[in-house]
RNA sequence: GGCGGCGUAGCCAAGUGGUAAGGCAGAGGUCUGCAAAACCUUUAUUCAUCGGUUCGAUUCCGAUCGCCGCCUCCA
């Protein structure tokens, strides 16, 4: 028997045995309609680091990850605008991509599409009928909840326990079921016209929750690791899906649930109503990076719930800077053979206390917290040029494989810079060697209108693009 | 009403039964022709409030106040 761990890492230690060196973990990513806001991207960029983390760890990973690109609101959306259904989640979806992207997320190995497993889906609702654990009614098909025994043991929902002020909203009679609390599996169309597949089971569109039972066990297994997804997931959406897959195969379903927190912002929930609702879009839109956000949204620990300001987000902007400065002036520095010992321990040391933090329930910001321990170490290095070469090797390695998880430091930008803007680079350290300041204050000027930004060092002057 | 998360410096926050990580911002300094970057020093006698347990609580317990989520449809 598995013990649940309250921590995934520990849990892994746990399933090493079962698990042959592979991680196959499931993420429920966002609805189309749904997909650009930042708290969406929190979750998705959490699943990213646990991803990354896991093959830092030496494991192999398989994961699925759906954007859900069928339901009610995008089937009356899409014949709104007169548009099929695939045209009208296409765009959504390539955005998503182009966003998930652009925040640095590896992409997983299946990303599989709802529309695109009605037969899987179908299987296994036919399963659950023979089953007893399904019933049709109107050309609709529900899930009995009265015949899954553990229903609710993933929330822990308490359904006698509900008061006056909860149950009075569920209407009995307004719907077609044995139990209010039983919940579609496959929907009879409303009107003849309206987007409809046609299947073993009749012809319907899916529930919300059987997606995910349908594509997670084709490309995982009936039985897999770890199951990912936003809080507001686990209940109904979680617990059906247990209900669901393990009423259908008799086997556990997971063996392990993470569930990432939400973003607050300003202190508040993010809504449209008021005003304080953002997609990523609208922050690169502001001038903010993708890094920055990245930064940002990865550093607190995504079981806690993490409160959004732009003025946290410019500290992360500063913050994300300052690694890619210290990336690009570690590899240009120049060294001496040898190395220093204090500088080598301190290096090691970082690696392991990222390890250990991440290892504690990934406390990404104990794990930051030793990245800027070592930037910090190594800058005091550099300014007093006592880097040596085999410290130089050493840190950049260990600021490789930290990034391997994190990717915040960003790639080092060594582009040519064209003539013109060398000239006058050049122009200017003659007017300064002439000690005729005001020339080469002008030429900085100049240049920084032109987004390089210059810096003098003993060895020279630096550029960078702001 | 039920279940759960949370309240730590100007901002984002980690954390622990033994006396507050880290980042950003701020202050002073070093370096620099000046900047920039970087470094050094500094910034919470205190962890929402009030009680309790304890030799000792920010950390445990109780109450109060405040914030967030789920408990209904749609995903």
């Amino acid at each position: 028997m598995l013990r649940i761990h309250n921590t995934l890492t520990a849990q892994l230690e746990e399933l090493r045995p079962l698990i042959e060196g592979e991680v196959r973990f499931y993420y429920c990513g966002p609805t189309v309609w749904d997909y650009g806001h930042i708290g969406n991207f929190r979750s998705a960029i959490a699943a990213d680091v646990i991803r990354r983390y896991l093959k830092f760890k030496g494991l192999r990973v398989t994961q699925v990850m759906n954007i859900t690109d069928v339901d009610d609101r995008i089937i009356t959306k899409a014949q709104e605008a007169g548009v099929g259904i695939d045209e009208y989640t296409g765009r959504y979806i390539d955005a998503f991509w182009e966003d998930f992207d652009a925040l640095g997320c590896e992409r997983p190995e299946v990303a599989p599409r709802a529309t695109r497993h009605i037969p899987e889906m179908a299987a296994i609702i036919e399963q659950l009928e023979q089953r007893g654990h399904a019933y049709q009614s109107d050309g609709s098909i529900y899930y009995r909840i009265k015949s899954f025994a553990e229903y609710g043991k993933l929330s822990k929902i308490n359904f006698a326990g509900n008061v006056a002020g909860a149950s009075e909203r569920i209407d009995t009679d307004k719907y077609e079921k044995e139990d209010a609390r039983d919940f579609a599996l496959w929907k009879a169309p409303n009107r003849p016209d309206e987007t409809a597949w046609d299947s073993p089971i009749g012809r319907g569109r899916p529930g919300w929750h059987i997606e995910c039972s349908a594509m997670s066990m084709k490309y995982l297994g009936e039985t897999f690791d770890l199951h990912l997804g936003g809080v507001d997931l686990i209940f109904p959406h979680h617990e059906n899906e247990i209900a669901q897959s393990e009423g259908a195969t008799g086997k556990q379903f997971v063996r392990y649930w993470l569930h990432f927190e939400h973003l607050k912002v300003e202190g508040e929930t993010m809504s449209k109503s008021k005003g304080n609702y953002y997609t990523f879009r609208d922050l690169t839109a502001k001038g903010f990076s993708a890094a920055a956000v990245r930064y940002f949204l990865l550093s607190v620990p995504c079981r806690k719930q993490l409160n959004f300001t732009f003025d946290a987000l410019r500290g992360a902007e500063k913050t994300v800077e300052s690694l890619r400065d210290f990336r690009a002036r570690l590899e240009e520095a120049k060294t001496e053979p040898g190395t220093n010992p204090d500088l080598h321990d301190a290096t090691e040391q970082a690696l392991r206390d990222f390890e250990a933090g991440m290892d504690d329930d990934l406390n990404t910001s104990v794990a930051l917290a030793a990245v800027h321990d070592l930037t910090r170490q190594v800058n005091t290095v550099l300014a007093r040029r006592t880097l040596r070469e085999e410290n130089k090797r050493e840190v950049s390695a260990a600021i490789d494989r930290i990034d391997s998880v994190l990717n915040v430091f960003g790639e080092p930008q060594r582009q040519m810079l064209d003539d013109q803007i060398q000239r006058l680079i050049d122009e200017r350290q003659e007017a300064r060697h002439r000690r005729d300041f005001a020339r080469g204050d002008e030429i900085r000027d100049e240049l920084a209108a032109q987004g390089i930004i210059l810096e003098d060092t003993k060895d020279g002057v630096r550029w960078k693009r702001k």
